[in-house]
DNA sequence: TGAGTCACG
DNA sequence: ACGTACGTGACTCAC
């Protein structure tokens, strides 16, 4: 087999993907378009095309032999962009790691040293490729050479051999040079010869060969292109010349050894990691075998005896759970050099599964004391990454942990929480250069990769702690993740392994009435649709609508017309299905997302169920919940509020409290803005909703009635979250002119409001986050994106943030001082849930009455506002049928 | 996997 | 004239 090489017209590759791409930066603004996009075409190239050689062909700066043959050679070429400039050294960095040699020749083009080497390579026997934007290449095809050109984006190549190329131009590919002679090139500046285009310049080529054949025969050409070619020889031959690339560019000793090197895999995993391309970090080949493994060792009772006297000594202890076929590994480690991976006893006196290697401590199959201990030590502080997770590993094991100190997911999410993945494994890349085992691979050397990567996180968790909290410091942070995330880490361990309960009968029956409902409902539909179609498919839907039943179309989609419940709520007056589809997609949604997907999750055991709560994952500072998500139960519609009474306490005898704050983010907005107004209002207790309602209606209080008060809400939070005239005249269905007055009277009566509306976006401009009462923050890098939609989104963002995120911040506070105000005297009491601005608990019946004034003190204290905080209590035997408690 | 839709605050 | 109100998670369809 020839050698194959493989040669990249880097400048062309680099415009394609800064062209084709969207504006992508880093988190703190560094455009990287260019780079993916070249790094995501070099990985796909060398998988696709496995080159033994290969070479990164760049244009020198300055001029060229061309530019000394014609002046006006890409003479008005605009500068480089400096978004794209600024882009170039990563570039060659990234070339570097990738084990790739870069070539340029000051004096010529890329192209020219790319036809050199690829004549060296035909020489040679070598099999060439060359890969570029550009179509001028396609001179270099022969029976060795082929071209690849980008095209469409990023992802897609035209592979061109000298068959394709005379099939598609009709000429050989030594006559381009030729062509482009007669016809110019537009790109190039080659202007050509005056009205000959490609279609003529063809002709003349396939009858004469060359523009020197052409000239040879002038008196064969027709006589309209005779007239245009006439005295043109000289300049035609110029044009060939320039369009002409070069064999015989003298090479500097770069070019020797073209071979490619392989990946730096660290350098380029760190590389890819501080680009923020996690996507293509997964791309890289795994690590050779001698990344720092060799400080990870199985535990012993002899190592894991003097892991804990070291962790009694220096007060801190490192650990991070993973989890494989069942069985727990913990990575262990006191310091940044060394760590153990102890394997987990079963649960339940079950033997860990075959291949555990700890060599047995005890029989009892327990986890050893010193290491408990430890554990549980308040003066050791334990730190790592998915502590929550070992927090249920241990808890399950009857260890309680006391003193979760540092969670790296916890640290990297206050410092970028708009980030999506806040793995350890990124920071270990970027900051450290190492590649962590995959987690999923099998055995490795002895030590499953799981196991091995256990360690490594923690390795990694004590190596970045001291930065992370560095950085915590530098951002005013330091006191929101030891005083709030962290502490809430086993808060919330707690409450999911506390569990709400679920009535998975009451749940049953009401899944097949609402079966029947459905099958009803279908089969009405189908009669009045004149046929059977799925009405769970919004295609199908728009289909009926709009094509057989010609109802008019509204709103449209990505990929059609919407069938939205807003739009079918207009189509409603039309005809009667649109009504028939609300009410199917209603129980559809209840059967398959609350009642079969719920009762799934039910501990068949206890009756109840568990979810996880994520605490790195809002941009907000919220709290998310899945599997299954308890943060999203019914409670606006009869039917959802029929699975909302499904859910109980789950223990005989206990209660229901849930404890919701009212209108947090309102009173926020009013201490916050200090608008006077709004203040008062707060403080004089008054109904919000009915005050706003006096402002934009410009009446007294008894003249609001239910509808004034129901608009007046919606216009309060369309003030909280942004909203424009238009989408308020949407919701309230009204004018526009209507809402723009609403609007207005609003921020007439309340000028503050807006001033900090308009305050914190400009405040977000200039500093590139917005922040929280606790200082919580958020970076908004698209506030100064050039796209106006784009812009406005991250506007309204930024406006909301301060908002909602101030509100997590106290629904967090209150649920740590609750816990603490419950351990004493309230140890049958349960937190359960959080739902935003809730609070859910479970207490003996006979309890609530002593609960509830301190519930209420507890999170009406939770922060000291301009205004009150005021929170409302329900207490009942299901979430459903819970009532206000008077105290 | 992405889009559409819809449940909640 | 118009896809656009903030923040989530989950299901289904269709590619």
């Amino acid at each position: 087999m020839a050698r194959k090489l493989l040669l990249v017209d880097a400048n062309s590759l680099i415009h394609r993907a800064y062209h084709a791409l969207p504006h992508l930066s880093t988190r703190d603004g560094r455009p990287t378009n260019a780079v993916f996009g070249l790094a995501q075409m070099l990985l796909a190239l060398l998988e696709e095309q496995r080159p033994d050689e290969i070479a990164m062909v760049f244009d020198a700066p300055g001029p060229t032999f061309r530019d000394e043959m014609y002046e006006g050679y890409k003479a008005s070429r605009p500068k480089m962009d400096e978004d794209l400039a600024c882009q170039l050294p990563i570039i060659r960095q990234m070339v570097d790691a990738m084990g790739m040699v870069a070539l340029e020749q000051p004096g010529y083009e890329a192209d020219d040293i790319i036809g050199t080497l690829a004549a060296r390579a035909s020489r040679e026997g070598y099999e060439t490729v060359i890969v570029s934007g550009d179509h001028d290449l396609l001179q270099l095809l022969d029976d060795s050479v082929r071209v690849l050109i980008t095209t469409r984006g990023t992802k897609e190549v035209l592979d061109f051999d000298t068959a394709r190329f005379e099939d598609e131009y009709g000429l050989t590919p030594a006559q381009l040079v030729d062509f482009k002679g007669l016809s110019g090139d537009s790109s190039d500046e080659i202007p050509g010869i005056a009205g000959i285009g490609e279609k003529t310049a063809t002709t003349l080529l396939q009858a004469h060969g060359t523009i020197e054949g052409v000239y040879e025969h002038l008196d064969d050409v027709s006589p309209a292109a005779g007239r245009k070619l006439a005295g043109k020889e000289d300049e035609a031959l110029l044009w060939k010349a320039l369009a002409r690339i070069r064999r015989d560019v003298p090479m500097d000793e770069a070019a020797d050894d073209l071979a490619w090197r392989g990946f730096n895999t660290a350098e380029l995993r760190k590389l890819l990691a501080s680009l923020e391309f996690s996507k293509l970090l997964s791309r890289v080949p795994a690590a050779s075998e001698t990344d720092a493994e060799a400080p990870v060792a199985e535990a012993d009772a002899r190592s894991l005896e003097a892991l804990c006297d070291s962790a009694q000594q220096t007060g801190r202890l490192y650990a991070v759970p993973t989890e494989a076929g069942g069985v727990t590994a913990l990575g262990l480690a006191t310091s940044a050099d060394h760590a153990i991976s102890y394997i987990l006893p079963a649960v339940d006196g079950a033997e860990p599964q075959q291949g555990g290697l700890f060599a047995e401590p005890d029989d009892s199959g327990a986890i050893p004391d010193a290491l408990a201990a430890a554990f549980s030590d308040p003066d050791i502080a334990i730190s790592g990454c998915r502590l929550k997770q070992l927090d249920h590993a241990l808890a399950k094991r009857g260890v309680e942990v006391a003193n979760l100190a540092f969670d790296a997911e916890v640290a990297s999410y206050l410092l970028a929480s708009h980030r999506a993945d806040h793995d350890i494994e990124l920071w270990a890349a970027q900051y450290l250069g190492w590649e962590l085992p995959d987690a999923k691979a099998e055995e490795r050397e002895g030590l499953a990769g799981w196991r091995a990567r256990g360690c490594m996180e923690a390795l990694a968790a004590a190596q970045l702690e001291a930065r992370f909290l560095r950085d915590l410091d530098a951002a005013g942070m330091r006191g929101l993740f030891a005083d709030v995330e962290m502490p809430l880490v086993g808060l919330l361990a707690r409450m999911e392994r506390a569990g709400i309960g679920l009535d998975v009968e009451g749940l049953a029956k009401a899944g097949s009435e609402l079966s029947e409902k459905l099958a009803h409902l279908s089969a009405q539909i189908f009669v009045v649709a004149g046929g059977e179609f799925n009405i769970a498919s919004p295609k199908q839907v728009g289909e009926v609508l709009f094509d057989r039943l010609k109802l008019p179309k509204g709103r449209k989609t990505k990929t059609g017309w919407s069938t939205a419940a807003g739009v079918l709520e207009d189509l409603a007056e039309e005809h009667e299905i649109a009504a028939l589809i609300l009410e199917h997609r209603e129980y559809s949604k209840l059967v398959s997302t609350y009642v079969d997907a719920l009762a799934r999750e039910v501990d068949p055991e206890t009756g109840l169920v568990h979810t996880d709560f994520r605490q790195t994952v809002t941009a907000t500072g919220r709290l998310a919940s899945r599997g299954p998500n308890l943060q999203n139960i019914p409670i606006r519609t009869e039917w959802g509020r029929r699975i909302r009474s499904c859910f109980w306490s789950g223990v005989e005898g206990d209660l229901l409290v849930c404890a919701d704050y009212s209108q947090i983010e309102l009173r926020i907005l009013a201490h916050m803005s200090g608008d006077p107004t709004l203040t008062e209002a707060f403080r004089a207790g008054e109904d919000i909703h009915t005050h706003t309602a006096t402002l934009i209606f410009g009446c007294s209080d008894d003249e609001v009635d239910y509808p004034k008060r129901s608009v007046a809400k919606t216009v309060n939070y369309a003030v909280l979250y942004g909203m424009g005239p238009r989408a308020l005249a949407a919701d309230l269905d009204i004018s526009r002119a209507e809402a723009e007055q609403f609007i207005h009277n609003y921020h007439s009566r309340l000028p503050e409001v807006g001033k900090f509306m308009a305050t914190t976006v400009e405040q977000a401009r200039q500093s590139g986050y917005v922040s929280t009462l606790m200082g919580r923050r958020r970076p908004l890098p698209d506030l100064s994106a050039s796209h106006p939609g784009v812009r406005a989104y991250a506007e309204r963002a930024a406006a909301n943030t301060p908002l909602q995120g101030s509100a997590a911040d106290i629904v967090k506070v209150a649920m740590l001082r609750l816990e603490e105000a419950l351990r004493e005297g309230f140890d049958d009491v349960e937190m359960l849930l959080q739902v935003h601005d809730e609070i859910v608990l479970r207490a003996p019946a006979g309890r609530v009455a002593a609960l509830a004034p301190v519930l209420r003190e507890v999170m009406e204290g939770a922060y000291d506002l301009s205004v009150p905080l005021t929170v409302d209590i329900s207490v009942g035997d299901n979430w459903r049928d819970v009532e206000f408690f008077c105290e």
